[in-house]
DNA sequence: GCCGGTGATGTGTACGTTCACATCGTTGGG
DNA sequence: CCCAACGATGTGAACGTACACATCACCGGC
């Protein structure tokens, strides 16, 4: 009765736990959790023993009481919209990469609409999981609001953004891509350009704007009031369709990719050739991209890279490392085939 | 000395935990704990001081503490491979809010390769998490060797797969998407069809060249060794230029969208029009084919439902039910201008 | 030959929650 | 009018780990 050894009772099965590594391994219970946290005292040989008894045991640390006891939780809040396009998408799935490596868990939070109480649902429910560190892919000037009212307290960064905010975000120069694809379409003799943005809220359509107005006012062009879009190839599709009734530009840089290629579409079915009567330029240079009809000339944003730089300036952030240098990554351009020389 | 609530000191801020609540609304830290999982039995006046106090001391459940004791971690893990493309994005974030409303987190894992080791080490990664199910959008033809070695226990859904593993899959009919995209080319009178396919390993890519196949047998046609591709525009482009060189068919239906667009792109350096000269069908109707040039004629998969349904599967499974109805969802053909009736 | 120091290992405790069980007051039936 | 039953609430323990501290053997220097 008193021994609860007894194996007779089949008792439901439990995962070890280090003290049942311990007992196998002739160790106390804190010399596995040294070996687990590679102390620098343990010597080799306890070590081994401690291994082999993990090996056999087919033991795993429970994340749970080692986040109870640390009160770290080794997760990274993920705040995203639009997920499924190409730049958050490969952003995430890099910065999923960097973090696994550094041994941080991601939690993503898609919020349907731009809402303001859906952005504050899904704050909360990633605070509700008590993340270290906060990204946000997102209509970041309404998420920013919600940010000061639940007083969050964790380190955060947000994604492409323009660096007004330089103290939380690291950020592609949109500003410059913007620039960049606006001066390439000046230079090949376009004088009436038009903008397809992106919705006003995220901070990187509106960059690409501020970009696209200064680079025109700066070669003293006339400047036209961009359309506000919503990233969409249909939104391109259906904006180019009206805009083409008038045709008076000979130029349109588009805020994405997608919104080029409807705007692409909308030429062909006005009985416009692209580059011959109207030049499209693009921004993110999805993949997609080089085989549009025709390939189109697009801005390319080194996504990946932005989704190692972020894990690596949050975690610096999270050991206290202060000052980091937040540089830009710089964006390029690439010519294809969908702008030409106006004739 | 003896009273550790003098507030002189500013001592470390800590999270308030149910004893601290409790404290505030003068009951036991038990009832706290009844007012948070909503146990019938508590006075609804009781239940609104304790929400009172948690309101006013801005408590939050610790999740770490909450899974150590009841050994659930509330954690669905994502094996993911691809996740830039459309569909499976697309599932992963309608999978992601179905799960975050039944009060499941989600940790997605990409794998970079299909080595197997790659593959091994993120089920590792997700195992290490304590899952309590598990879901596999990958190759998963050596995802299940892999999950017969780590010998898991936990319940697992596939996506997208053919229904050969019924106990364990959520699926599209895939293999009547490929058909009715094929009947569709035959109806309009080409007998000589080409299928770019997706990787082997893929059970989907697997599907859809069975679907093919067997449509192309009922109708008495010769079939082809599939050319099996990558998902990727570049791969339908280089394939595309290769075949075309010969043009010993009229027809070719492709593994998804991508590989289409890339495949359509070939067509007009090699002087091809389509569909006046070769007839060509995607596969998933991604939100941009309906503007491609030509738009797409493709196979319609409704990855949100899809993602709906793992989760309900998923639940049902870990509450015990058994038996569920796992009915395939039905693809739709989209017909655009890409296809047209052989000259 | 004793003692301080050090490297390796062990013991007690806390983290915040839920579960099992105990307790208390109230109600209703015999 | 008493006691069983029940509804509401409280107490003790446990989950598995890491931290702080205690212990122990051993070493070298005086």
């Amino acid at each position: 009765m008193s021994n609860p050894e007894q194996a007779s009772e089949p008792e439901r099965v439990r995962a070890p736990n280090i003290r049942d590594v311990a007992r196998v391994a002739g160790v106390s219970y804190q010399t596995v959790s040294r070996a687990l946290n590679d102390s620098p005292s343990i010597r080799p040989e306890t070590l081994a023993r401690v291994q082999a008894a993990i090996d056999e045991l087919g033991y795993r640390p429970n994340q749970a009481a080692r986040a109870l006891v640390t009160s770290r939780s080794r997760t990274i809040g993920v705040l995203a919209a639009q997920t499924v396009h190409y730049g958050p998408a490969t952003s995430i799935q890099a910065i999923e990469t960097a973090a696994r490596e550094a041994g941080y868990r991601l939690s993503i939070t898609n919020i349907s609409s731009s809402e303001y109480a859906s952005i504050k649902a899904g704050l909360d429910h990633l605070m509700a999981q008590s993340i270290e560190a906060l990204i946000v892919i997102a209509p970041q000037v309404r998420v920013f609001e919600a940010l000061k009212d639940l007083q969050l307290s964790v380190p955060f960064v947000t994604l492409e953004a323009t660096g007004l905010n330089t103290a939380h975000s690291l950020w592609v120069d949109q500003i410059q891509g913007a620039r960049l694809a606006t001066r390439h379409l000046i230079d090949l003799g376009h004088t009436e350009i038009m903008h397809l943005s992106g919705p006003q809220d995220w901070i990187e359509a509106e960059a690409r704007m501020q970009g696209f107005l200064r680079e025109l006012g700066d070669a003293d062009l006339r400047t036209r009031a961009p359309i506000l879009g919503d990233w969409t190839a249909h939104f391109g599709y259906y904006a180019g369709l009206e805009l083409l009734r008038y045709r008076d530009f000979t130029a349109v840089f588009c805020g994405n990719d997608q919104m080029a290629l409807g705007f692409m579409h909308a030429c062909r079915e006005s009985g416009l050739r692209v580059p011959e009567d109207i030049s499209v330029v693009g921004f993110d240079d999805v993949p997609e991209a080089a085989h549009f009809a025709p390939p189109l000339t697009t801005v390319r944003q080194n996504f990946a890279e932005i989704g190692r730089r972020t894990i690596e300036v949050l975690l610096g952030e999270l050991r206290g490392e202060t000052g980091l240098s937040h540089e830009p990554v710089q964006p390029e351009l690439i010519v294809r085939q969908s702008t030409a020389r106006l004739a």
